[in-house]
DNA sequence: ATGAAAGCGCTAACAC
DNA sequence: GTGTTAGCGCTTTCAT
């Protein structure tokens, strides 16, 4: 038979079609003899529920899509393999969209797929907080490296991480730094920023930012040149893309690194351990972000809406110390206590 | 309304709901006044078609799965991006599932996905030939970077590119060269080394082949000894990761790159022009392969069933000439003619 | 514990 | 060009 349903399984198995789809829906609540024969006829007929036609009057999918603002960053890489492999575990369907870049073609896209699936993970999104607060009233939405009040979601420590790379720096005798700051309407752009800030401002050192830049390597060179203007020892790049443009350009310029000047990076790249010299970067475990966002969103996918109180998840960031920084030159150096 | 049907969009309008169903599933049957009545509508009322009550009658999704046998790989990164991009293009939504090099799990979810989705684009299948005909007769597949009879697939030129890896070698006055071979179930790797070896035969050029391997860095170190042990001077990897493994071991062997030997990669992913020394690979648009994969699958989706030839495209590679590859040691130089 | 039957929202003949 | 109507395959009351 070309595709079975639920009645040629119960024709087969002699029993109401109702009972096939307890069979499959609710295993609990049937007969072990009846769900047996039920099971045996579904086998020999090669029977296999339609998603579609469950979904339509159940409303559910099954399937939750993962709306990603640039699937062109390697390091969205890790999150999405993260997640696939959580909803596979979870017998759910990952749809994955790409928004690239755009606030609007995000919007259109969990308009298009509201309908089609259970729940929307939406890593760094570029819209403003309102929007997402109302995206998330109106249906299942976890957030990922980004945060909003009385939203779900899941992000990689940026706060004491930033700090232990400003604390690192200082160490190191640096007394100024310049953030090469990511797109505006990054979350994370603006709370490595505010870290930055305010932990240079406690540990006696200069900070300031130029940007934004778009966080691509080759974007890094206008960057190098733009920190190097500034008359920083120390460089930190909004992630890791950035600081490998700026690693190129300032061996172009013959700036040595880490001698004249140290370049700190974010995301811990699988490329930020291969490049010269290799990048000091705040890494982490991209791939449990990933994780985490889908476990906590097909948890509050079993209660019944608005029962959750929208777990705030932070898993922590790691600083990793390489090649790319070292002590301030002699010139700017300070006294240290 | 929480969830506006047709029904409602055809009282509002003042029509019957096949009409309403015709404006959104075929726009050119209908009168301009009365579309343009049941489109004021329907924005009125913000409705969104339901995908699963279409799929349930009309059979087509506008779905695509994407089964990649290993996620963890960069190189398919790209692939996914091409394809997301161009399905998106197409009004398509693309789902994306991860194998983890399981044939088992590979079939498994085209079992669980087949009656949602339209059509499959295997990347880099693991299958057996004969099943994957198989499959392929029994819905829309489209292979990627893996070539069966009779099944419409989209590979990058491996044949020719490896030509050109042996001819470049042989320039550089090699004489013997190891190719570290991936996964024995791998199409890719298969052709690869059958090429390299006709080249190699033809160019007066000795090779031989070690492995397999699993393509990653941390393969890279055995691979690397393998490679050293052969007395070869050349060695051409299965893939750019595992080719950055052996640039690494050879680094802390004290095995100097190029003057000892060459190493040479495949895929020229993006940490290929990071490492030290750069690596010679081949590449080539990896996002071609993705996008043009999805659109013979769309396209095929259009025509009736087994109408189509099932295209067979190749995507030209490329050669990468980086600091990896140079002349061959003087001892073991032969004379050029 | 199981059956009967009414939809879920939409498409696709088939009429007119 | 538009309306009528019968399902698509399943879940879910409501009975029994």
């Amino acid at each position: 038979m070309a595709n079975p349903t639920i009645y040629d399984v119960a024709r087969a198995a002699g029993v109401a079609t109702s009972t096939v789809s307890r069979v499959f829906g609710k295993p609990g609540r049937i007969a072990d003899a009846t769900r047996d024969r039920v099971l045996q006829a579904a086998r020999e007929l090669g029977y296999e529920p339609n998603p579609h036609a469950r979904a339509l009057t159940s409303q559910r999918t099954q399937t939750i899509a993962m709306i990603v603002s640039d699937i062109t960053n390697p390091h969205f890489f890790e999150l999405i393999r993260g997640a696939e492999m959580r909803a596979k575990a979870a017998a759910y369907t990952l749809v994955l969209v790409n928004a690239e870049e755009s606030t609007r073609m995000e919007l259109e896209q969990v308009r298009r797929l509201t309908r089609s699936v259970d729940g929307f993970l939406l890593a760094a999104s570029r819209q403003p907080d309102d929007k997402l607060a109302d995206l998330a009233a109106a249906r299942p939405v976890v957030l990922i490296n980004r945060r909003v009040e009385g939203v779900a979601s899941v992000v990689l420590e940026p706060w004491e991480g930033s700090r232990q790379i400003v604390a690192h720096l200082a160490s190191l005798g640096h007394t100024s730094l310049v953030y090469l700051a990511g797109p505006t309407n990054s979350w994370m752009a603006a709370s490595r920023w505010t870290a930055l800030r305010d932990a240079a401002a406690e540990l006696g050192v200069r900070a300031v930012r130029t940007g934004p830049y778009t966080p691509t390597v080759s974007s890094g060179g206008a960057a190098a040149d733009a920190a190097i203007g500034t008359g920083a020892t120390a460089i930190v790049a909004h992630n890791d893309l950035l600081a490998i443009g700026v690693l190129r350009r300032l061996a172009d310029r013959s700036v040595r690194v880490p001698e004249d000047v140290s370049v700190v990076g974010f995301d811990d790249i699988f490329a930020a351990d291969l490049c010269t010299p290799t990048l000091t970067t705040l890494g982490g475990a991209h791939s449990d972000v990933g994780r985490a966002a889908v476990e906590i969103l097909v948890e509050s996918l079993g209660q019944p809406r608005s029962s959750t109180p929208s777990p705030q998840i932070v898993l922590p960031s790691q600083l990793v110390l390489r090649a790319s920084t070292g002590t301030a030159p002699a010139g700017e150096r300070t006294t240290q206590r």
